[in-house]
DNA sequence: CAAGTAGTGTAGCCTTGGCTACATTCCGCG
DNA sequence: CGCGGAATGTAGCCAAGGCTACACTACTTG
């Protein structure tokens, strides 16, 4: 996961057209791969500057699913280096971690920002972003915020 | 999955915001795991158009995948009722799957013609538009057509 | 018609992200 | 201090979506 070119490549003389059409499913996995972590990032991010802590009882409410789900998620994060953690304390976020919460939160809200620029009502935008934001690029993000400047 | 009403909602008296977060995130799942059975029925409408028939190894190959891989979705397409096989035959859309494509492929194009009117690079935007596109919803690919057709 | 190769199928394994059920720890309160 | 309930951990199950290895079918072609 952490090492994506490990990704076999079996037939490089492949038509182009073809080769662009599986590197582009690729990616989609790749980056869906990474949205778990970056949503619990943000939220025990958004957690610990609420209650100076993130419980995981309080990440299970909030994600949604069951305590046991978020412990192994933990572990997960634990494993990339995103978060520590001991045993019946909660779980902090370490400076790398700190860092992705920030990207994470402010690509969500340029997101958001940009569905109701162009229309779309404030809660389905909201809806919408959860899903579509780990799937932006850079370049698309600074697309949306050069956008949302030029709108003013 | 099929029955999100089996959630575990012990504290009804917690914050709105929770509540809503989990939605959120359950929709951003649910959209998730509907993403690759869209793609491939996608596909495999594309290579129906092109070669009058899907075959496994074409579908692995565009997929960027193995063909025990493409087996076992096609499986599960027969499952949804998406598509009709038979072994050693190619793949065919049913009426539903057919419809499914038809609405599938639009709505990508509608999302990659958005972000390239936003400035985005055409390939960026199509890479971008592969992941994005299974999280966008009616009502914003709506709102997507009237910026569109707005701009001209 | 008989090979041989390309295409499919099947078996079995891994990881992730869900779940339930049960065990353990922590903490506040009597 | 001890006890009970809440929080956390652990075990084990499932489905999905990857993979490799191996078996079988079908088609082409000599």
């Amino acid at each position: 996961m952490t090492d994506p070119d490990t990704v076999p490549e079996p037939a490089p003389e492949t038509l182009p057209d073809s080769a662009e059409t599986s590197d582009r499913f690729a990616q989609a996995r790749t980056a869906q791969s990474v949205a778990l972590l970056e949503d619990y990032v943000e939220l025990i991010g958004d957690l610990i500057a609420e209650h100076g802590e993130a419980r995981i009882t309080d990440l299970a409410q909030r994600m949604g699913v069951t305590h046991p789900t978020v412990t192994k998620a933990v572990a997960r994060l634990r494993r990339e280096g995103l978060v520590i953690s001991r045993p019946y304390r909660g779980v902090f976020l370490t400076d790398s971690g700190a860092a992705m919460a920030d990207k994470v939160r402010a690509r969500h809200r340029t997101v958001v920002s940009l569905l109701v620029a162009l229309g779309v009502p404030p809660e389905t935008a909201e809806l919408d972003a959860e899903g579509m934001e780990h799937h932006v690029s850079e370049v698309t993000l600074q697309a949306f915020e050069a956008y949302l400047a030029r709108q003013g």
